[in-house]
Order: structure tokens, then C-alpha cells, then sequence
DNA sequence: GTGAAAGCGCTAACAG
DNA sequence: CTGTTAGCGCTTTCAC
């Protein structure tokens, strides 16, 4: 079994020394062609490659970022988190997953594990946390990023959108379509800010149209959750003609459990999303649910806290959503 | 900005030599309880953590595993690595993710930086791969597994199903109720040996009936990509009475197109999926599948990964799947 | 422009 | 049981 070769064995072949091959490869420019011809090819012959964590000990940078996410399960976050790690690659970063299964004490830990990790700058999901660990990420002076949620001045700049704003536009074309009781099905609420703030966004929409207020059942992501919360809405509020829900999942799941239930979407009862999923175009009738930029979020984030990394002052970017119209949401029957 | 606590910080303030200090950290039960609780209490107040790139200098070990996924936008792989990811969890190791977007040169490129990031193990998916990624892990004797896919012998172990098997026992299942013009979406099947076998399982079940041969159309991932396929199989065999489609999420995008063409399924039409995805149950009617042991396999690989890191010998497991028949599959209409 | 030497923070013999 | 002493492989002054 052929050990590593190191930087010295490179310097030998070459017959120099090893600070000439480290300037090589770091600082090119430094080191003369024709020393420098000859150190390349001992790398070449000898397939050297750096050992990261020696260059990571001295150099105090890992070219890695990590990112602490409530779960990869969920296809809200896989999106994004594609598009953030395709520009980590490019720049020559590596991305080190953690996942916190929405649990504050767990997303915590995972942060402190990327510091000790060294990791040289960390994305987080959301604003709802402890502030201790914006504390630790400041004492450790560890950059860091907030995505799909927006919030300026906050103690780490974010790269998301208004989930409030959105859920209050979408509320309020249903309210324009006649819509005058509604409920809604939302994710977990506590410790989880989006949800929350779609929440606020549904009530205040109904409140400024004068409407009654929201009435709201919480479910997991579990399949039938949605469902489940479904029947719990329709029992509490008997003459809702539009069930508003939290994402896109849920939305499938509390229209599956109208069709059980003989009930026409959006006939009968309307019902909306929120994310446009894939899965929104593939359920019957199509969701109408709100455009998050997935793809552009994750990228802006990745460039923000890459900007970071390098010491560059980082702003908050707030990023557009659109509705987006389809056919489960229809205007009430009278 | 307080400089990160180093072990000599804590040997100082524990009036112990650093040597204690990582003897309490590493192996607690050699210290004398005493002396621990002394370093115990100093680790605390310091809020120490150990430095993850010095460890792995000179343990020569990284407590990381990387992983290559074809893409993390795919749901199919979400709920797979992340039972892959809880275990290394638990197990304190951290997941290194690269994806390849199906590029089996980007897969090597992948594999060669995780390696040079001292990464004690890699998962890859599917069997499909350049032999020089095999060869390159076996010189640097990184040891790897292969998921999603089974094959026994292999120059990996592997942890999966037998793709070709389940789909020829779903279509096998088509058959007995009657069904005797088939044809299929495959997701592409260059590079990827599991789109391949599931093609090779329904063509087995079509042979072994004597029914005419299976017609393919091959479709990415992109939204209507099935849709358009079904167009085209339509056109190609008009007597046509199953779709069975390379996963759920083609056949999603089959099943709608069928609706949208007035066909109603399975009435006029059977379609089936594979994987058994969230979304299987969420469209309408629910699709009749194959159930893959999604978190079973990303525990099991995990858990043969990390033996196989610890130096034991690791053998290919062949996890059962089973057929998950819903409404979107029924005799055809004669 | 290049080499010598001093560590980065930690672990692992080896003594005591 | 605990301290001393070498490095792990690399980068980075500081001389030459």
C-alpha cells in the first residue's frame, strides 16, 4: 500500500525544499519557471495531493462550509441546498451536512461540531434560535448565513424571503375571490419562524379584509398529518370554503383527504400551498401556492457567505416570491 | 475576539499536562476520577473544544464520510441519505457531501477531492462508475459502498435492492391481470445501472409471458419530461394499456398527462411507479409502486461503511422490496 | 528566489 | 496513573 507522498518527498525529487514546493503551489508567482517546472512535475510523478487537515492546522481555513439543516427529507430544503452546494463546488469549497431534525438543542450542537470542525463559514435555516449560538459564531468569529427567511439588521445577515408577506398576498386573492371563512393547516410552529410567519401573514390578511379570524391546526410532516388536521378544521369550522396550508405537502395531503371525503377541490372547498414543488403541478387539481426562488436563494446564500469567508461585508438579501395561480383555489360557491 | 481554548489551556488551568487532557477526552477511564473531574471542569469553563484538523494530523483519521450523489434535488435519494446521515451522526461522524449531476467524470473528480480530504470513507450510488475510481480507492485504501443498487462480488460492497427483480414483479403482477401491451418511461438509462435494470426487469416479465416487447421511452427529470413521453408512447402503441415508469415521479407526470388527455386512469389506463415516495400516495389515485427500504438502506450502509472503516470485513446486503399495489394499476378494460 | 527553522494543536509512545 | 517528548504535514517568517 503506497503511503501518501508528502510535501517533502515531492521536495526531495525535486531537489529543493519543502517551502519552495509549498510556494508552488500556493504562491506561484513567487518562484522562479524554471524551479518551478521542475517542482511540478514531482507532483505530477508522484500524485501528490496536500493533506488538508496539515494545511487546515496551519492555515486556520478548511475550504469547507457547513450548513445545519431541519432535514434533508424534506424537499423544501433540497433545492436550495443543491443549488448553494453547486456554487460551493465551483469555488473550490466542500459542504458539511448536519441535520438538526427541528430541534434547537440539536441545531446548537451541530453548529458547535462545525466550528470545532473548523468549518470556515456555516449556513443556518431560518431565524428562530438561540442566541447563544449567534454568540458562539461571533466569538468564534465564524461567518454565517440565514436562509428562507428575511430579516435585516439581524445578527447575521439573511439571504430569503417575506414568508409573512407571501402568505398574506395569497390570502388576500382568496379573500378577493369571496372567500370569507378560511382556515389554515400549518407546519410545527414552534421554534420555526416560517411557519410562524405564514401564520401572521394568513391573519392578517383576513383582518384587514375584516374577516373572522384564522382558525389553525398544526400538523407534522407525516403523511396523513395533513389529512388528519383536515378533518379537525372541518369539524371546527364547518362552512370553510378555503383551507390554506403551510407548504406544499400538506396542501396534497389535506386535498387528498377532501377527495375521501366526497369534497370537490376547489368546488367545494379550496385549498393552497406554499414552496411550488414539483409536486404542486403533479396533484389533481394543480396548487396554487406561492413561488419561493429556490434556486436563487440557495445560490445568493452561498455567494453572501462566501463573500463573508473572504472578509467581505455581507448585506441581506430579500428575495421576490410570485404567486403562483392554478386551479385548487376557486372562487367560493355562494 | 477570544482565541479558541487550546488543550494546553486546559492542562494549564487543570494544573495537568496536556497529555491528561486528551487521555481524559479519549480514553476517560485510564484517568483517575479525581484528575478528571479537575479537566472535566476546565474543558467547561474554557468552553473547549478540540481542534478537528490537529486530531485528524496525526490520528490520520477524519471522523468524515463523504458521499456522492447524483443530485440532492431528487427526492428519491433524500430520505436514503438522510438515514445515512443520522447514523454517521450518531456515530460523531460528519457527512462530506459532492454531487456529480450524473457526471460519471464529475463522480471521479468528486471522489479524488474527498479522498485528498481525508474522508475514512465514501458512499456511492448506483454501480455505474469509470473502474479508475475503484482502482484510485483501492490504492489509497479508502474504503467505499455502493447504494441504491446490488451486486454481489462487486469491487465495493453494496447495500440495495435488486432494481431488475422488483420491476419484473411488478410488471409481472400488470400481466396476470390481463395486461398485454406494455411500454415504459425510463429515467435515462446512460451511466445509471439502476434505470438499466429496471429496464431489463419489465423486458424479463414481458419474455416470460410471451408477450410482445416492451416499448421505452426515456425521459429526464424535468417537469412534463414524462408527460411528453407518454405523448410519444401513445403515438408508438395505440393499444397500449400499462405505463410502468422508472419511478413515481415519472409516473406523476404520466398520470397527469393521461388526465389531461381525457384518459382516465386506471380505466383507460394503468400506470405505476417505483420507490414508493411520498408523493405515490398523494396523487390521484394513489400509484401503485414498488416500496424500496429507502431508510433501511441508508442506515445499513452507513453502519457497513463505518465497519469497513474500523478495519472489518463488510459484506453486500440485498434488502428486500416489495410491491405496493394502490389504485393506479387494475385490469384492463377488455 | 530559496532554504532553515519554528511551530499550528493534538496524540502516542515511553518513562517515571 | 501522569508527565515528557516527539513528531503528524504543512505554511511562514527570517535569513542568506
Amino acid at each position: 500500500m503506497a503511503k501518501t507522498p508528502t510535501l517533502e518527498d515531492v521536495a526531495t525529487r525535486a531537489g529543493v525544499s519543502t517551502a519552495t514546493v509549498s510556494r508552488c503551489l500556493n504562491q506561484p508567482d513567487v518562484v522562479v519557471e524554471e524551479t518551478r517546472a521542475r517542482v511540478m512535475e514531482a507532483v505530477e510523478a508522484l500524485g501528490y495531493a496536500p493533506n488538508f487537515s496539515a494545511r487546515a492546522l496551519v492555515a486556520k481555513r478548511t475550504q469547507t462550509i457547513g450548513a445545519v439543516i431541519p432535514t434533508m427529507e424534506n424537499a423544501i430544503f433540497a433545492e436550495g441546498i443543491q443549488a448553494f452546494q453547486d456554487v460551493l463546488q465551483a469555488e473550490r469549497y466542500m459542504l458539511l451536512v448536519a441535520s438538526s431534525g427541528y430541534d434547537p438543542a440539536a441545531e446548537a450542537e451541530a453548529v458547535r461540531t462545525l466550528i470545532a470542525r473548523g468549518a470556515d463559514g456555516i449556513l443556518l435555516i431560518g431565524l428562530d434560535r438561540d442566541p447563544a449560538v449567534y454568540d458562539l459564531l461571533a466569538t468564534q468569529s465564524v461567518p454565517a448565513v440565514v436562509a428562507w427567511a428575511f430579516a435585516s439588521g439581524g445578527p447575521v445577515p439573511s439571504v430569503g424571503f417575506d414568508n409573512a408577506a407571501s402568505m398574506r398576498a395569497l390570502v388576500a386573492q382568496g379573500v378577493r375571490l369571496g372567500h370569507k371563512r378560511v382556515a389554515m393547516i400549518s407546519g410545527r410552529t414552534e421554534g420555526n419562524d416560517r411557519a410562524r410567519a405564514r401564520v401572521e401573514g394568513a391573519t392578517a390578511a383576513l383582518r384587514a379584509a375584516g374577516l373572522p379570524d384564522l382558525v389553525v391546526e398544526e400538523a407534522d410532516y407525516a403523511t396523513g398529518a395533513a389529512a388528519d388536521a383536515l378533518d379537525r378544521l372541518l369539524d371546527r369550522v364547518p362552512d370553510v370554503t378555503l383551507v390554506v396550508c403551510g407548504n406544499d405537502v400538506l396542501a396534497a395531503g389535506a386535498m387528498q383527504r377532501a377527495h375521501a371525503l366526497g369534497l370537490s377541490v376547489p368546488g367545494q372547498l379550496s385549498v393552497t400551498g406554499f414552496d411550488d414543488l414539483g409536486l404542486a403541478r403533479l396533484v389533481q387539481p394543480a396548487l396554487t401556492t406561492v413561488r419561493v426562488p429556490h434556486k436563487t436563494m440557495g445560490e445568493a446564500a452561498a455567494r453572501a457567505l462566501l463573500a463573508a469567508v473572504d472578509g467581505q461585508a455581507t448585506e441581506s438579501l430579500l428575495l421576490p416570491t410570485e404567486l403562483c395561480l392554478r386551479d385548487s383555489l376557486a372562487a367560493p360557491k355562494s
